[in-house]
DNA sequence: ATGGTTACATACTTTGGGGTAAGTACTTGT
DNA sequence: ACAAGTACTTACCCCAAAGTATGTAACCAT
């Protein structure tokens, strides 16, 4: 085990540019491969977990529950669980989540408009 | 040496969702740690590579390059370099590198009004 | 001739995101 | 009795991104 430096970059980062950059605070919320996607799915409305998985097959179970996890934890997907077996769980955007519509559409003009599709 | 397995989750994004995915397409130009922060830097006009290395004091010479090289090959920054000695190279931003403004300015806003700063 | 400046390059290490595979608890259908 | 569905959990591995440290070429000023 060796000990990280108290003076490293990345220490410095975490206290400091991840809170005063507003561009980078977004990235931690929405930023990595699959954030964006699942919020893209949820955009249509509330999804049971299941309905999660088959609308994006690709994505293993782990990483759909971790990011739901961080998202919910980011106040941007709200969990609501039914007390039934087989259990119902069914995911939805906040209000902060649905906001970043503006966010994500303006991602798409740009990626549009610059050769993406 | 243990050979990657053709069909694994990576190597069909890779080709897939990466391609087809515009939010994906975005963060793979604007994402991580360091290019929004150089992005915005450029954005309040041309600098040379010391001005960005002296505007953002924490990041390190070898991500600063590898970034600016990474923008440049994605067309969104201009290098311009002077053939004198000491090296003279200016950075800037392209015509899609300002139209970027429009995505960074509409995190900035979501960022703001959801707790960031 | 030695040090400073500028714009890099390069070798090595660490860290975390993501992937694979397997297991769990509970109940219904056959 | 056993498979199947639902919503997870856990252990383990791999690789790319990021960090550390050092070197280089060219010239100028002292």
């Amino acid at each position: 085990m060796t000990a990280i430096k108290e003076s490293s970059t990345r220490n410095f980062n975490k206290g400091v540019a991840l809170t005063s950059c507003p561009v980078t605070f977004v990235m931690e919320k929405i930023g990595g491969y699959w954030k964006p996607i699942i919020i893209y799915h949820l955009m249509s409305g509330p999804k049971r977990y299941s309905e999660l998985k088959r609308a994006i097959p690709q994505i293993t179970e782990k990483m759909l529950i971790q990011h739901l996890k961080q998202l919910q934890a980011d106040d941007i997907v709200n969990r609501v669980a039914q007390a039934v077996v087989p259990p119902v769980v069914t995911y939805s955007l906040t209000k902060p989540g649905e906001d970043l519509f503006t966010v994500l559409d303006s991602m798409v003009d740009w990626a549009v408009k610059n050769g993406s599709v």
